[in-house]
DNA sequence: TTGCTCCTCACGTCACGTGAGGTGGC
DNA sequence: TTGCTCCTCACGTCACGTGAGGTGGC
């Protein structure tokens, strides 16, 4: 049965004197005795007992839940129980840290690919990459509508090219008409466009937006805030702002 | 050119009122203008900011590495270096907690084999959990030097039976009883034992250790300190405390 | 005038780290 | 006696959250 000082069982359990000390103040360490000149005094249970708050503290487990595992008399459950929780709450940390990671590296990727770094350029990157989502959910509407229309359009023509049934292509210039005025004011309604000149987002008239030259991500549009015309990267259309929380 | 009050950047961003008037005193975000109520008005400009650090906190980056960011003039190498030391930082982060979370993992399955979940039972997981490590370097020396030795017993047995060679066997034998003398005294003087009465981690005397019926994780010995004796776990021998460090 | 929003202290969170100034113990 | 270790304040870290008590602005 020996003893040990603040600073030996701060040796043996790899952490600093200050440690020792804050364990005691906490309550979940406190020396079996104390020196006449009031220095901690601690025995060879009080260094097993570190142990196992040094180990319990490497699996990320706060001093309080240490402490309730180590009063705990009824072994069981409640330990189990507050492991278990500890296991959620790393699983949701390196979720969010991930997360964290792949937004960085889009980031880097998008700032190598501008070209020009700026503090401008973060901003159009962050307002492209945040609503990302949102546009792709508006992309995959057009495509998944433009699917059973594209079939009707080909099944027509083979019906009329090979067996001269004409009636299932005209069906299709039925439906295709519609289909297109409905779709396209859906897709200029949800997106709205980045002036690279000014930063805003804006969104077009229809017909102008209709008509204009694209590309995959961008349209030859006017600013409506500076008037400068150019392309301009496609975002989503932000909620309303208006009638969005009243 | 609207302007905006605290709270409606604060609605426009997600954030809480208290971290934008934060950013005012951290100096990453001060209002262009004051109303002369003393209240912060902020201007389009001012939200563009606010957007650019939210998406940037969206990355873990510390509010004074945006201040840098955000500051500085001349765009390039700076703000890639950052964003450069920030995927060092968040590699990092997800490193630790991952190894924290198959400490614990490790620990829950200990826990429901051992059957009884206690303080006790907890320290002796973490005790063999942590020098799992070095026991597995000392168990690996055995079985690296035992290949040879085998190799050579198999081919002398075989040469013997086959071809009437029976050198090759009798060098085995000469080779094989200083190797497992040698052997067996490192592993002996490189592992221990933990008592699973006293929870004291000691090591036999070299010859109950040799002739103790075992298993591959445990050894039937007595205790030195407290004189329980039957199957103790396994465990790294830790480095003599004396000629550590002086 | 009445709510609502905003203001500034001031303190709390979490697990320690960092001095400062003093002292015990070999 | 001389270093070395240890002691207790007290404050700092980080990005806010949480009241308290007061007030601007519609």
């Amino acid at each position: 049965m020996s003893t040990y000082t603040t600073g030996e069982i701060a040796k043996l359990c790899g952490v600093t004197v200050r440690t020792v000390q804050y364990y005691d103040t906490r309550g979940i360490l406190v020396p079996t005795s104390l020196s006449e000149g009031g220095r901690r005094l601690y025995s060879d249970d009080d260094l097993r007992r570190m142990r196992v708050i040094c180990f319990l503290r490497e699996l990320g487990l706060p001093i309080d839940t240490i402490g309730q595992i180590l009063e705990e008399e009824d072994p069981g459950s409640v330990i189990e129980l507050l492991l278990q929780q500890q296991e959620t709450v790393l699983l949701q940390e390196i979720d969010t840290q991930t997360e964290k990671l792949e937004k960085l590296e889009a980031l880097r990727r998008e700032l190598k690919s501008a070209g020009e770094i700026s503090v401008e350029s973060i901003g159009d990157i962050a307002c492209t990459m945040t609503n990302n989502n949102k546009l792709k959910k508006v992309r995959r509407t057009l495509i998944l509508t433009a699917i059973p229309v594209g079939i009707l359009e080909i099944a027509g023509i083979l019906l009329w090219a090979l067996k001269g049934v004409w009636w299932v292509f005209a069906l299709y210039v039925i439906v295709a008409i519609p289909w297109g005025i409905v779709i396209s004011r859906y897709y200029f309604k949800n997106t709205a466009y980045l002036c690279p000149q000014c930063h805003t987002v804006f969104q077009p008239t229809f017909k102008e937006a209709f008509f204009a030259r694209h590309t995959p991500k961008t349209r030859r549009v006017t600013c409506t805030h500076c008037g400068h015309k150019g392309f301009c990267v496609e975002v989503a259309a932000e909620d309303l702002p208006a009638e969005d929380k009243q």
